[in-house]
DNA sequence: CTCTTTTGTTATCAAATGATAATTAAAGGA
DNA sequence: TCCTTTAATTATCATTTGATAACAAAAGAG
C-alpha cells in the first residue's frame, strides 16, 4: 500500500469531515458567545473534566489567552472551575448545568442533521459505518 | 442500530479527527500568516479553483471580511484571483505557486507525522483503513 | 530548606476579526 | 428597457484575539 497515497486520502478525508461538521453548526446561534469560546466549550463538553493546560495545549492557545477566556466562560455561568484537590496548582474544569444545557441544545441540532444525512442507509450500511469509525478511531485518530 | 448510539459515536469521531488534525498542524509555523489566513488556504488547497462566496459560505465569514482576507492573501502573492469568463462577477480563486509550495511544506509535515502515526499497521489493517476512509466519506461525509 | 519547575493569573497593547452600511458591476427576468 | 438578484468590494468601528511581561502559589528535586 502506497503511503503517499494513503496520505492524501487523509488529507481530503479530515478536510472532509471538518466541512461537514462545521456545516452542522452553522445555524445555531451561539448568543453572547464569540467562536473561540464556543470551540473551548465543546472542547470542555467531550473532555471533562479537564485542565486549563490542557486546553491551552491542545488549542493552540496561551495560557494567559486561555485563562481570560475561561475566566469569561464562568462569568456567563457556562463552565465551572474547581480547584483539583491532588495537586492545588491545577483546576478542575467542567461545563456547569447551564452549559451543559446549551452544548446539548447544540448536540441535538447536529443529530437532526446527523440523522437526515444517514437516513437513506440500509441497516447493514450502518453497522459498516459503526464499524469503520471505530476502526479509524482506533488506528489513526487516537 | 440505535441512531442515538451512532451519533454519539460520530461526536466522540469527529472531535477525534479535529484534534489530531489540530495537533498535526501545531509545530508548523506560518510566518506572516494569520490563523485564519491559514485555515482559507487550507481549504482552496483542497477545493481550488473556488469562489470567495464558496469560501464565505463555507468558513461562516461575511463576504466583506472574506474578501478583505483574500486581498491581504494576494498582497502576499499566496494566491491569485482571477474573474470567470462564464459569469464576470465570480472571482475564481487558486493557491499561486508561492502559496502552493507552502501549503506543500505543511502537507509534507503532517504527512511524516501520519506515517509515524500508522507505522505498527500491519499491511491488511492499512486496506481496511482505506476503506473505512472511503466508506464515510460516500456515507456521512459527502 | 533552597532552588527549580509546573500551573495558573493579571495586566497591557497591537493586531485580527466580526458586523454593518454603502457602492459597483454583471446577470437575469419581465 | 427597467428592475431585481447575485457577487464582490471598500470603508468603518467595536470587539476579540494573540503576544508578552511580571507575578504568585504549589509541587518536586537536591
Amino acid at each position: 500500500m502506497d503511503k503517499n497515497v494513503m496520505f492524501h486520502k487523509f488529507v481530503t478525508f479530515t478536510a472532509a469531515v471538518h466541512q461537514i461538521t462545521n456545516e452542522m453548526t452553522k445555524e445555531v446561534k451561539l448568543e453572547g458567545i464569540t467562536p473561540v469560546q464556543y470551540k473551548i466549550l465543546e472542547y470542555i463538553a467531550v473532555s471533562q473534566p479537564i485542565t486549563l493546560s490542557e486546553i491551552s495545549d491542545c488549542m493552540h492557545m496561551s495560557m494567559p489567552n486561555t485563562s481570560r477566556e475561561l475566566r469569561k466562560l464562568s462569568e456567563k455561568k457556562l463552565c465551572e472551575k474547581m480547584t483539583d484537590e491532588d495537586d492545588r496548582r491545577k483546576q478542575s474544569i467542567r461545563l456547569s448545568e447551564e452549559g451543559q444545557a446549551m452544548m446539548n441544545e447544540v448536540f441535538k441540532h447536529m443529530e437532526s442533521q446527523f440523522i437526515e444525512r444517514i437516513a437513506q442507509v440500509s441497516e447493514q450500511e450502518l453497522q459498516e459505518i459503526e464499524h469503520a469509525l471505530e476502526l479509524l478511531q482506533r488506528k489513526v485518530f487516537y
